[in-house]
RNA sequence: UACCUGGUAGUGUAACGGUAGCACAAGGGAUUUUGGUUCCCUUUGUCGGGGUUCGAAUCCCUGCCGGGUAACCA
């Protein structure tokens, strides 16, 4: 898009604008994209990344990792490690000085709890979770008060301080904001600012044994990194009332002039036929229906880039999908429409067969190998040009011969000639069977006049098939993933129970005797190739070797047989 | 049920009182040493009903439909 065409901006772009135009802040911008280290992060949380740190960067402000670590009995390193990874790859960011923890805030946010309660706007509470549960009331009911909202504020922080101080167990008291008891937001009904968990924190161990409820810490975790717009999403909406109350109790927040973030939310991402809560993510690794968190059928981070997901790619979809309050479903070819055209500029083109059968070219001489020019990319003239081997027997693939071809079947059948690509024109002889009346060996011949693929005479051929010497080819596993899911909205609540039922059985092939042109024995798993009318493939690292490279694909291109069927 | 929120082609997203546009999907055609790519064309839309206005997707009223929330999770 060039500077001159309009700029639609979209609803975030606007409030930052106008808050710009009117001098909020200084004019600067600040974002934050704020995950709980309790799992690993899917493509859901791709959306948030790129518009936390897309906004930062479009008004030169500052994005920053933070880790909402308040509750200890659901988090652990491992995630946080896996999180770092994850952000800096699909941000394109190094996060240099700008990751931090809601844990390095503790003692702040302790004394201002204090705060609260000397102006009697927070109180230690007795009920246990079950009692708080009755007494919440209904919207039309109010919420009974426990004892503790009348209490002098120096009770209150005698009570306080020894929960800090261990005096109590688990469950037996909570700190509690006194706001409103009859409020039809439940939320703003006396929320719990701290309760008691007596597990080990990832980082701060046993110093602390009360930890901050979200609606309490996030907005001083915003204020305190002086994030300007904390975006969330839309399930937080009904917060929104609580996270001001909390900055307005705070004389540093509160009096003229003072420092104030402002939350707003937008819509979570939802694709087709993929699962997109944790929990069921969990259930699947658990359930072993995918090898762990980075299976490439899986919607996470790591799961797409061993898919061979480009940063770029996933980027340019959060771009396209843009950012509203309204919920919606994305259609999950959107994705792949991504990926299929940041690769298509860029993948490197190689020949190789998944499902071979071998065509003898009958009038070629025996033993004889030549080397023949093969263009890298068609589509980037820079990538250059690349030599592969050229001998009597070779192998194609299984489709690309149909001894009774329906028209417009542009491959070999007998009497048909066909292009190798780069190499010659071959005429279809015939095949060989064997007793059962399989095809075993196709036979054709060439025409030498034809060497890199077109004919002196002019004689066009319509179709165009890829090839591998038989002698040179590599020996290749490639694993083919098609969609997880069956259903087309498997995260639908009504489905919790048997979204099982919708998991497609067939969502990965392994083709171990694929043969490959000789260059991919030496790829690398950051490269991206495109084997000729097959599909997009990265090599997976994990048990890949110069004799048998393992390669993942990533998106196919179009069905062309299901194409001729349909025609035909 | 209560409260909050939203409703623009099949799916998303613009238009902010003044010509309903874009992307993907779908269909058709051209080019092509990938049945890929690229290029061109086409189909399809403002939830219903009232009102305000010269003029409404936009403002007001009302109905209908969708989503969220009612944790010592985030």
């Amino acid at each position: 898009m060039s500077e001159t065409e309009p700029r639609t901006l979209n609803f975030l772009e606007q409030i930052i604008e106008a808050d710009i135009a009117a001098g909020k802040h200084g004019g600067r911008v600040g974002t934050r994209f704020p995950p709980e280290p309790n799992g690993y992060l899917h493509i859901g949380h791709a959306k948030s990344i790129c518009l936390n740190s897309g906004l930062a960067r479009e008004y030169k402000g500052t994005f920053f990792l933070r880790f909402d670590d308040t509750n200890p009995a659901k988090e652990e390193t491992e995630y946080v490690e896996s999180i770092i990874d994850d952000v800096k790859w699909i941000s394109g960011d190094d996060l240099k000085d700008r990751i931090f923890f809601a844990s390095d805030y503790f003692q702040q946010m302790y004394d201002w709890a204090e705060e609260l309660i000397r102006k009697g706007k927070a109180y230690v509470c007795d009920q246990s979770p079950e009692q708080m549960k009755e007494n919440r009331g209904t919207p039309s009911e109010p919420m009974k008060p426990s004892a503790g909202r009348e209490f002098p504020p120096e009770k209150n922080l005698e009570l306080f301080r020894q929960m800090r101080d261990g005096k109590f167990a688990e469950g037996e008291r909570t700190l509690r904001a006194k706001i409103d008891l009859a409020s039809p937001n439940f939320n703003m009904r006396d929320p719990v600012m701290y309760r008691i968990i007596k597990a080990e924190h990832h980082r701060t161990g046993a110093k602390w044994i009360i930890y901050p409820m979200y609606d309490w810490a996030h907005g001083l975790e915003d204020a305190i990194e002086r994030i300007t717009h904390s975006i969330c999403t839309l399930e937080f909406e009904h917060h929104r009332p609580l996270y001001d109350w909390f900055l307005d109790q705070i004389d540093e927040f509160s009096k003229p002039g003072a420092y104030r973030p402002r939350q707003y939310e937008f819509a979570r991402l939802n694709l087709t036929y993929t699962v997109m809560s944790k929990r069921k993510l969990l259930e699947l690794v658990k359930g072993k229906f995918v090898s762990d968190w980075s299976d490439p059928r899986m919607p996470t981070i790591c799961g797409l880039r061993r898919r061979g997901y480009t940063p770029e790619s996933i980027r340019a979809f959060c771009k396209e999908i843009g950012v509203a309050r309204m919920n919606s479903m994305i259609d999950v070819v959107k994705l792949e429409n991504a990926i299929r055209e940041d690769l298509n500029k860029r993948a490197l083109r190689r020949m190789g067969v998944l499902k071979p059968v071998k065509l003898v070219i009958e009038n070629y001489p025996e033993g004889q190998t030549e080397m023949l020019d093969a263009v890298n990319n068609p589509e980037n003239e820079a990538d250059g040009v690349r030599q592969v081997p050229f001998s009597k027997v070779l192998y194609i693939e299984q489709d690309d011969f149909l001894e009774n071809a329906p028209k417009k079947y542009f491959r070999l059948t007998p009497g048909q000639e066909v292009r190798l690509r780069y190499a010659y024109y071959v005429k279809c002889t015939g095949c060989v069977k064997d007793d059962a009346g399989n095809v075993i060996e196709v036979r054709g011949t060439y025409d030498p006049e034809t060497r890199g693929g077109s004919s002196p005479d002019g004689r066009k051929v319509q179709g165009t098939i890829h090839w591998v010497s038989a002698e040179h080819a590599v020996n290749a596993e490639v694993r083919l993933y098609d969609r997880l899911f069956t259903k087309e909205n498997p995260d639908d609540p009504q489905d919790l129970k048997d979204y099982k039922e919708y998991l497609n059985p067939n969502s990965l092939e392994i083709v171990a005797d694929a043969k490959l042109e000789p260059s991919l024995a030496q790829a690398s798993p950051a490269e991206k190739f495109q084997f000729e009318r097959i599909g997009y493939f990265c090599v997976d690292s994990v048990d890949s070797t110069p004799e048998k490279p393992v390669f993942n694909r990533t998106v196919s291109l179009r069905d062309s047989w299901a194409k001729v069927e349909k025609k035909g």
